[in-house]
RNA sequence: GCGGAAGUAGCUCAGUUGGUAGAGCAUCAGCUUCCCAAGCUGAGGGUCGCGGGUUCGAACCCCGUUUUCCGCUCCA
C-alpha cells in the first residue's frame, strides 16, 4: 500500500470511527475546516494535557495563561503581521504559475544591477591597473543609463508598495517587460492582495465599527501580557509563559486534511532570558522539545530537525521539528530565537516601557525570547498517522485474518479500557458493569456486551483502546479478570482489586513526563 | 487561484444503449452464549453533492456550482 493510499484510508477511518468530520458536512462541508468527534476530541484533550503538564506542572518558572482571540489592532502592526501577511500575487496565464509580484520586480532590479557589474568587469579588464571603478560608474554612458532605469523602477516600486497600489505594481511588471521564467510570456493577470489575517468588525453600529482581526498566532497574547504576568507572578528571568489556543489564517491553499487548516490550535511557550544567553537556552529547548516527542514512544527515525537557513526578520536562530507524515517530512513544531524583537516592538507601539530589572545584574533590559510553538492539530494527525496499522492476524486454525489497529500511545488514547462480559448471562454482565462503575472516575471506560467477544476486541482496536478487560465464568468464582493488550493481543489474569493500580501504571501520562 | 481526478446508504463500491436505486460490511431489535470480526430472523437508512438544461422520462447526456484528493503555487 502506498503512503497516499494509507493517508486516504486514515481519513476514512477518522470519519467512520468518530475522530474527525468535515465541518458542517450536511451543507457540503467548508473548505479546510474540520470538527473533532467523540474520540478525536478526547485524543486532542489528552495531547493538550500532556503538553500543558510538561510545561506548567513540571517547571517552577513556567506559568500558563489564556489570552483572548481578539486583540487590539495595533498589536498586529507591532508584530509585523499587517505588513508581512500581505502578499501581492500575480499569475502568468500561459504557464499557470503564480508569483509574488514584489519578488518579480526585485528580481528584475537585481538583474539590472548584474548588468552594471558586467560592464564594470569588462572595463576593468580593458583598463587594467588604471581602472577607477567609482569614476567609471559615474561617467560611463551605458552604466548611467541602466542606473537611471533602476532608480526609476525602484522609486515606482517603493511608491506602489507604500500605498499599496496593486495596479501600479502590475504596470511596473508590464513596463519592464518582465517575462514568466517558465513560459517566457508577458501574459499576466491582475495583481491581487492576499491578506492572511481574517477580519471582522467590533461595535454594534456598522459605520462606527472598527476592523478587528482574529489572531494569526497566539504568541502576541503572551507578549502583551509580559509585564502583567511577570509582576503579578513575581517571575524572575529566566521564566516562561505557556498558552494553548486557537489561531486563524486565511491560507491561499489549505489542504492535507487537518495538517493545514484555516482555524487551528497552537501550544506555545515563550521563554524570557537574559540578552546574550539566548542561544544556550535555544539549544536547551530544542533538545527538550524533541525529548517530549520521543517520550511518547514513537520511532525516532520518524523525527528530524530542520534548520532554517533563511531567518524571519525577528529571529536569530530557528529549527523545526519535522515528522514523517504519509505526505513526507513536515513541520510539527518550531523552536525560534525571537530576540527582543516582539517586546521591543510592543514597547515602541504602545509607548509603554517593557523591561525587566535584573537584581543579580543590577540593571534593566528587554529580555530575549525563545519560542516553542507546536500545532495541536498536527499532533493529533501525528498520533493517528503513526498509530494506524492494518496487520495480519494468524488464527488458531492457521488461517490469517486482518485487523485495523490504532497504536496511539496508551496515555493519549481516547478510551483507556473496555470492560466486556464474555457472555451476556449468568450475571457476567452485571459484574462487568460494576467494574466500570468503580473505574470510570479515573479512566475513560467503555462497556460493550453486543456481538461476539472477538468482534468487540476489534472494535476497540479500531479506536485505539489499549486495554480490554473480559469478565468470564472464572471471575464469578475468584474475582479475577483477563486483561488484553491492544498491541500484543496477549492476555493475563489479574484480580479485580488490582485493576486500578495496573491501569494507573500503564495509561497515566506520568510515565511519559518522567522521560522528558 | 490554475490543471487533473473523483463525489451513489455510516463505510467500500456496483448500477448495461437514458426506462421504478442495489450489494457486502456497519447500525438497530430479537434468537444464539462463544476468548480474537463477518451464525440465524427481522427492521431502519439514499431527492444518486447542489442548481439549472435537454428529454415523454436523467444517477447516466450538457452547463454551472460546491466539496475532497493529487500536482503547481503559497506557507513572514
Amino acid at each position: 500500500m502506498t503512503q497516499e493510499e494509507l493517508f486516504k484510508k486514515l481519513i476514512s477511518h477518522c470519519k467512520e470511527y468518530g475522530f474527525i468530520f468535515p465541518s458542517s458536512e450536511i451543507y457540503d462541508g467548508l473548505s479546510a475546516v474540520y470538527d473533532y468527534g467523540q474520540y478525536g476530541s478526547e485524543l486532542k484533550n489528552n495531547i493538550k494535557k500532556y503538553w500543558w503538564d510538561s510545561m506548567v506542572l513540571l517547571n517552577d518558572n513556567i506559568v500558563g495563561i489564556d489570552a483572548a482571540i481578539f486583540m487590539h489592532p495595533r498589536t498586529w502592526e507591532a508584530s509585523g503581521h499587517v505588513g508581512a501577511f500581505n502578499d501581492p500575487l500575480i499569475d502568468n496565464k500561459d504557464s499557470k504559475k503564480r508569483y509574488r509580484a514584489d519578488v518579480l520586480i526585485e528580481e528584475h532590479i537585481a538583474k539590472l544591477e548584474g548588468k552594471i557589474d558586467k560592464e564594470v568587469e569588462k572595463a576593468a579588464k580593458k583598463f587594467g591597473e588604471a581602472f577607477d571603478k567609482n569614476q567609471f560608474i559615474t561617467t560611463n554612458g551605458r552604466v548611467l543609463e541602466i542606473q537611471k532605469e533602476i532608480d526609476t523602477v525602484r522609486a515606482r516600486f517603493v511608491a506602489a508598495l507604500e500605498k499599496p497600489d496593486l495596479d501600479a505594481m502590475r504596470q511596473i511588471i508590464v513596463d519592464c517587460e518582465i517575462v514568466c521564467p517558465i513560459s517566457g510570456t508577458k501574459n499576466w493577470t491582475d495583481v491581487r492582495q492576499f491578506n492572511l489575517m481574517f477580519d471582522t468588525k467590533i461595535g454594534s453600529v456598522s459605520d462606527e465599527a472598527n476592523v478587528i482581526y482574529l489572531r494569526p498566532e497566539t504568541a502576541q497574547g503572551i507578549f502583551v501580557n509580559f509585564l502583567n504576568v511577570q509582576k503579578s507572578g513575581r517571575m524572575k528571568v529566566p521564566f516562561g509563559i505557556a498558552q494553548i489556543g486557537k489561531a486563524f489564517r486565511n491560507e491561499i491553499v489549505a489542504r492535507q486534511f487537518i495538517f493545514r487548516m484555516r482555524e487551528f490550535e497552537q501550544m506555545e511557550m515563550q521563554f524570557f532570558v537574559r540578552p546574550g544567553s539566548e542561544l544556550d537556552w535555544f539549544d536547551k529547548w530544542k533538545e527538550k522539545r524533541l525529548r517530549w516527542h520521543l517520550a511518547m514512544g514513537i520511532n525516532p527515525e520518524k523525527y528530524r530537525f530542520h534548520k532554517h537557513d533563511k531567518l524571519a526578520h525577528y529571529a536569530n536562530a530557528a529549527y523545526d521539528i519535522e515528522f514523517q507524515f504519509p505526505f513526507g517530512f513536515k513541520e510539527v513544531e518550531g523552536i525560534h530565537s525571537r530576540t527582543d524583537y516582539d517586546l521591543g516592538r510592543h514597547a515602541q507601539f504602545s509607548g509603554k516601557k517593557i523591561t525587566y530589572f535584573d537584581p543579580e545584574l543590577n540593571q534593566s533590559y528587554v529580555p530575549y525570547v525563545i519560542e516553542t510553538s507546536i500545532g495541536v492539530d498536527r499532533m493529533v494527525l501525528l498520533a493517528l498517522a503513526n498509530g494506524y496499522a492494518e496487520e495480519k492476524v494468524v488464527k488458531e486454525d492457521g488461517t490469517t485474518d486482518e485487523r485495523v489497529v490504532l497504536r496511539i500511545p496508551p496515555a493519549l488514547a481516547p478510551v483507556k479500557l473496555a470492560v466486556l462480559p464474555l457472555v451476556k448471562k449468568d450475571g457476567l454482565d452485571e459484574k462487568a458493569q460494576q467494574i466500570v462503575k468503580a473505574l470510570r472516575f479515573e479512566f475513560n471506560c467503555q462497556y460493550d456486551e453486543k456481538d461476539s467477544i472477538g468482534r468487540r476486541y476489534r472494535r476497540q482496536d479500531a479506536i485505539g483502546t489499549p486495554y480490554c478487560i473480559t469478565v468470564d465464568h472464572q471471575t464469578m468464582q475468584d474475582d479475577t479478570v483477563t486483561i488484553r493488550n491492544r498491541d500484543t493481543m496477549q492476555q493475563e489474569r489479574i484480580p479485580i482489586a488490582g485493576l486500578q493500580k495496573y491501569m494507573g501504571d500503564k495509561v497515566s501520562i506520568r510515565s511519559m513526563l518522567e522521560k522528558i
